[in-house]
DNA sequence: TTGACATCTGACCGATTAGTCATTAGTATA
DNA sequence: TATACTAATGACTAATCGGTCAGATGTCAA
């Protein structure tokens, strides 16, 4: 394992124990077995660090939600599948979710933000969309609560499987909650949340911070990154958001460049949403 | 307004915008136009002004919570009302719950541990209450799923109530949360949580938290209090939690005792509640 | 064995923290 | 006005923080 893995998972420990701003850099070199110095050979600032973590575990944990949201579910059984690959991210990333989901701090750090904000759009897309394939004509008043009460679902039972020791039967749980959500889909009547009281709520989202976040992102990953080619495949995505220029098969080229370097990838991944390529 | 509500007040405020561990005293006595001085002759330690905190924003929530819980419903109603009792709650005390229940080093703290762990077991037996009451022969297998949505559908609209600008009709939000909740009530079949798991994830607090914690809060509250009587009861109560010796009336008699001075009036209140009298 | 190089160490730095205390300001009484 | 007392101040301390750097240690080719 490399220097840099073994800072970030025992970092991770006590950010788990402890919460970030109570945890000193000391403290994460003691527990590594390694002096400060070297602390600081791998990670410039104790800030570096935290965004090396999200970027690592944050990322890992989005991307797979990304798959099982994406997953090529059987009709019948769709909420079902859906359901059981959540929890069991849940479980798998249940340390790191618990940490960053968790804090202020990261809360308040865009990078963090921003793939927190990415991660709930995708999300709810993907329910929308397996409402929509469940129920095509009958659920235009209410899809929006049938998601909203499916996020409800998640949060509680995820507590269960991210902060209990218990073993818990997750084909069941699934199970269950897909027949909760079936429920709920075929009877409600009265929803609350309705298409303009989302539009209100994802307002600033959208525009706001995709736009500036992004060209931030860009620039950070231009300056952490060696290779010429991609460098420059950035730079020329820098100007894309700015003013539209290329057509979709250059973008798509350019973001191969930056794709496969792993400070870049996580750019190359949001970026793909953004230009919808 | 007192010194010490001044100091809290203003905490709360930067609590709320900075977290915990961000703020400092200095910063503190700064917005509230002091000096340092002046803060620790109100507070002895910064520990001691959270834990005050802890006692003045949450206790008063969660007795708010607690009067809502018990509140005289309609008996068709029932539901409705209760919702609309939470989420304005929820509502008043906006603040203090996006302190209170978001930082980890908070969550670390016995005070605000036990006081949580008392509004959960709260809540719940108050859902529980309500469905037996709606439902009182067909719910036995599947009440506790109901609870666990009912749980679900607050933690997720609450967030929009707490965190979100946007005015909301709290009285539509409750209709359509209650009908969910009936046709969840109604028509689930295959439920998750059953009985015994609901057992074993509430086994470790009852006893362990309740008798060490309770002893706990009790010796803080003995050294805090000036009043010989009171002090004199609390000393009982103690004793009794430890070897039973008294009869519900003069253990009644105790608690009032100490449920008129400030400083013990929440011991009050948990050992009633331990005490079942 | 030597020398060149990368890796690592821990004493050290300035800044900031929670908390203290001699001093001062304000106020009520005589 | 003089005295006594409380309330408030802010310079101060010791400890800890994130971060630095001269020098020690380890490694490997010549």
């Amino acid at each position: 394992m490399s220097k840099k893995q073994l800072i970030m998972d025992k970092a991770l420990e006590l950010f788990s124990e402890q919460g970030y701003e109570a945890t000193s850099v000391q403290q994460i070199t003691e527990r590594c077995g390694i002096s400060k110095g070297a602390f600081y050979l791998s990670f410039k600032t104790k800030d570096e660090l935290v965004v090396s973590m999200i970027d690592y575990y944050l990322q890992q944990f989005i991307m797979d939600i990304d798959q099982a949201v994406k997953g090529p579910y059987q009709h019948e059984s769709l909420l079902v599948e859906f359901y059981k690959n959540i929890f069991e991210l849940f479980k798998k990333h249940s340390i790191s979710v618990r940490v960053f989901f968790n804090e202020k701090v990261f809360l308040s750090k865009q990078e963090l933000f921003y793939k927190i904000s990415v991660y709930e759009v995708e999300m709810s897309q993907a329910m929308l969309y397996m409402l929509e394939q469940l129920y095509p004509n009958n659920l235009q008043e209410t899809k929006y609560d049938v998601m909203y009460c499916m996020k409800g679902f998640i949060k509680t039972y995820a507590e269960l499987v991210i902060f209990s020791n218990i073993p818990l039967d997750l084909e069941h749980l699934a199970k269950s909650l897909a027949e909760k959500t079936r429920i709920i889909a075929e009877h409600t009547t009265t929803p609350f949340i309705t298409e303009s009281l989302v539009q209100i709520m994802a307002a600033p989202y959208e525009q706001e911070i995709a736009q500036n976040t992004l060209v931030q992102l860009i620039e950070q990953s231009i300056a952490s990154i060696e290779d010429s080619i991609a460098r420059e495949s950035l730079q020329l995505l820098k100007e894309q958001i700015e003013t539209t220029t290329y057509n979709r098969a250059i973008l798509k080229g350019l973001l191969a460049n930056i794709r496969q370097h792993p400070e870049s990838s996580w750019v190359a991944y949001v970026l793909a949403k953004y230009f919808h390529v």
